[in-house]
DNA sequence: TTGAATAATTAACATTGTTCAGTATATTTG
DNA sequence: CAAATATACTGAACAATGTTAATTATTCAA
């Protein structure tokens, strides 16, 4: 019973790992049941024996690749001077990661999803994303008296649906064409927002 | 040599026409080459003897859409009170409209299409849209010192990459749950934008 | 009317996700 | 330890996708 159950994990984990691979290497287009069963090392056939669906494989990804993006911005914003500055840093990071992984990105919010009960979750899991990373520093600016708490979360909702939308504009539109105008664009409408 | 091309052009808007009908009615997932095939009354492989591929046949589709949808929102908004209160209607109805027709908001911002001449263009077409949307009101907004110029374009960005941003989680995420809670949310960062 | 050009279609291919029947492996039981 | 059973794994097969090539049907000029 245990002794299974911790098998079962191992070889979920070896095809979440190689889905992970993939999407982080050859990105979202390259995915498929074949390459994934490939890179883990067993036929495609296997994979549904651990997974009702493909899509239902790629979601248990959702959860890892939001705590790797986690741990990736708070290693870049941990030093940074605590309030506005820090949301603005945490938002920037998050941005370069997303755009070093355009799968990821794909994945969080282009790809369609089932709405079934499983990935209802993921879509939560999504949606807060942003948030939570600046959960603790917008708390923080409300202590100081920065923001009041209603429009706290105003403000929350404007930077996670500007920061969506013009990832999604460059990242299928090319628009803005290089990336450093995307990044002074970001820049400044986090200033706009926040300042 | 007329007579061919009116021939041609005539082929050509069955299969767009049918591939409009298709989006608009069962949504872009029931696109396919043979169901646009099937509805325009020809066989599959006709289809490449006038688009050079699936996604040349749906990017003139994109034009069409938005000028339809500029007459929804023109007709919707020609009776509104002019400034602030307009560009509000307008992004209002723009957000009606795309609702009405995910299958176009698919087309706009989530497919994925090819990077040469022509989508390249479609890609313009389609960034500048709620711009464009809001140009003439954005002017008379500056003309009458609502705004300064350059507060305009930082205003309009902030506007597009907003909207773009809470239609994609509404309409892939289902987030907010409700179509009412989606709207009290449009109107919340609309308020928050402009006033 | 016949010959050449053009248009349209059928057949086929390579991929995709998914299912199922069968085989190999592991585990339990006598 | 051997046999029976359960589990894990696999390849073949299916349906649907976009796309291409070869073939048939049609049109139009000489």
């Amino acid at each position: 019973m245990n002794r299974k159950e911790i098998q079962e994990e191992r070889m979920k984990n070896y095809f979440i790992d190689a889905t992970k691979e993939i999407i982080t290497g050859e990105g979202i287009k390259a995915l498929s049941v074949r390459s994934i069963a490939e890179k883990a090392g067993y036929s495609f056939a296997t994979l549904y024996n651990y997974f009702k669906d493909v899509k239902d494989l790629i979601f248990y990804c959702v959860q890892d690749f939001s705590q790797e993006c986690r741990k990736y911005v708070v290693s870049r914003t941990e030093n940074e001077e605590r309030g506005i500055p820090k949301i603005k840093k945490i938002v920037k990071s998050y941005v370069e990661y997303m755009v070093q992984y355009p799968g990821i990105f794909d994945l969080f919010y282009v790809e369609k999803i089932a709405t079934d009960g499983t990935s209802l979750s993921a879509s939560d899991i999504i949606v807060k994303f942003i948030d939570e990373l600046c959960e603790e520093e917008l708390q923080y600016c409300i202590a100081q008296g920065t923001f009041r708490p209603g429009e706290a979360i105003e403000i929350m909702s404007n930077i996670r649906n500007s920061i969506i939308g013009i990832l999604l504009l460059y990242m299928n539109r090319q628009h803005p064409k290089s990336y450093y105008d995307f990044v002074v664009s970001v820049n400044r409408q986090l200033d706009r927002i926040l300042d």
